[in-house]
DNA sequence: ATGTATTTGTACGTATGTATG
DNA sequence: ACATACATACGTACAAATACA
């Protein structure tokens, strides 16, 4: 049962997107979408709240909520998304090539990874994703087995993320990200279609459930010609 | 005047900053807070938002509030932050030298990226920061001068953001970054010491005031080794 | 310049629902 | 079954910033 500020930001996002509500305008005020969407005002904020935290509007003491202009041209890269989330709004053939699929057992490396004890069970995976052919991404995850069992060669290749939360029910939550710029590695050298670069963007991952567990290690290579990550920012994180 | 949940975030962030609460243990229950902090129940909870949307704490339903430990080991760069803020946490040497700096009449291409008329008043300005006296980033800022007036080179040298902030009392608000990676230009050439990079991590940015009116467009151009952006993301956006 | 209405921000209270242990 | 803890949703009151007559 969804609850009903998150369906009113939903409301509200949509009529954004949709430029239903232009950038520039002004939204109802708190008053105003109370009677609109009978509810309360501290529900009618929890969606503002929303809306803002999302880069939506942006809200004045004594003025009210005004719709920015920062979704109307691009879709955001950041946060946590699954490949196969991001290529629904790619334009272009895009595809994935499970080239190693393992289960084993922990390495020293890898237990520090992911927090866990030597010889632990662990997924280790190398995908490669295609766009119109052209091989631009090496995806490297290691993935705790304590804790997302059952992943099979054929999962990977659809959606990990689709599985853990619709198949197992899990919640995933939370990761910290890092991105970097590298030079080049054999794998790299393997699997990309290089035209010439010798460095990649690379954005590594630890992601969690919402039990705060670590599931995941992620080694995210991408071809720096192709490479793009977007972030909304607030200086001010009041609610 | 500060507001209590404000104050109550950053003494309960202090107190896991500072390690007298460990990631892995749970904060009093939001019914203890209430009586710690005398406060409303309402209260609390803003804080402990403002504490999960900054990647401090985890809370589950149920069980309670637990310390999650991405704020140990490293500083964030993501957000908006001058790099005056940013070198305080750096270890070297950190200088700023200001190589270009003049007040001049937006083009056409300035003009669109401000959201401004072709001729309105901005500042150009190219900054190079170095670490241990090594050339490593290149900062090119376009401020429109109709909202941010009074500035010169002295204040570029020192920081922008705390002029506009602390003298001149706006408040920046929120940004929209973005990432790339783009092969070495004329002006990397002339201020940075490359040793022999030929590419370079680059995070354009848009920066808005509290009112929503865009002020500055930046591009900051990194040797990519000494390059890193860190970034905490949630999947669940709920307040 | 002043006062008033409007709008958002903060703080508190109460009740009920849902997940955990 | 029960107690505990967080989540949602309703309400009230007042403060602070803004807009306007």
């Amino acid at each position: 049962m969804k609850s009903k500020y998150v369906s009113i930001y939903e409301q509200l996002a949509s009529k954004i997107e949709s430029k239903e509500i232009m950038p520039g305008d002004y939204l109802p005020s708190e008053k105003e979408l109370m009677s609109i969407y009978d509810a309360s005002r501290d529900t009618i904020r929890k969606s503002l709240v929303m809306l803002k935290q999302a880069g939506y509007i942006q809200k004045t003491k004594g003025k009210g909520s005004i719709v920015i202009d920062i979704h109307q041209f691009e879709f955001p890269i950041s946060g946590i998304t699954s490949f196969k989330e991001i290529s629904q709004s790619i334009s272009g053939d895009v595809s994935t090539e499970v080239v190693c699929f393992e289960i084993m057992n922990a390495d020293k490396n890898l237990s520090g990874k992911l927090n866990i004890n030597l010889g632990d069970k662990i997924y280790y995976i190398e995908r490669v994703r295609k766009v119109d052919g052209e091989a631009i991404i090496l995806d490297i995850d290691v993935i705790n087995a304590g804790i997302v069992p059952g992943l099979t060669k054929e999962i990977a290749k659809d959606s990990i993320y689709d599985y853990i939360e619709n198949e197992l029910g899990l919640k995933i939550s939370f990761a910290k990200k890092e991105i970097s710029v590298q030079t080049i590695n054999n794998l790299d050298k393997m699997f990309i279609d290089l035209r010439g670069f010798d460095m990649m963007a690379v954005v590594e991952s630890y992601t969690y459930l919402d039990d705060a567990s670590l599931f995941q290690y992620t080694i995210s290579r991408h071809r720096p010609d192709r490479f793009k990550f977007r972030e909304f920012a607030r200086r001010d994180k009041n609610v």
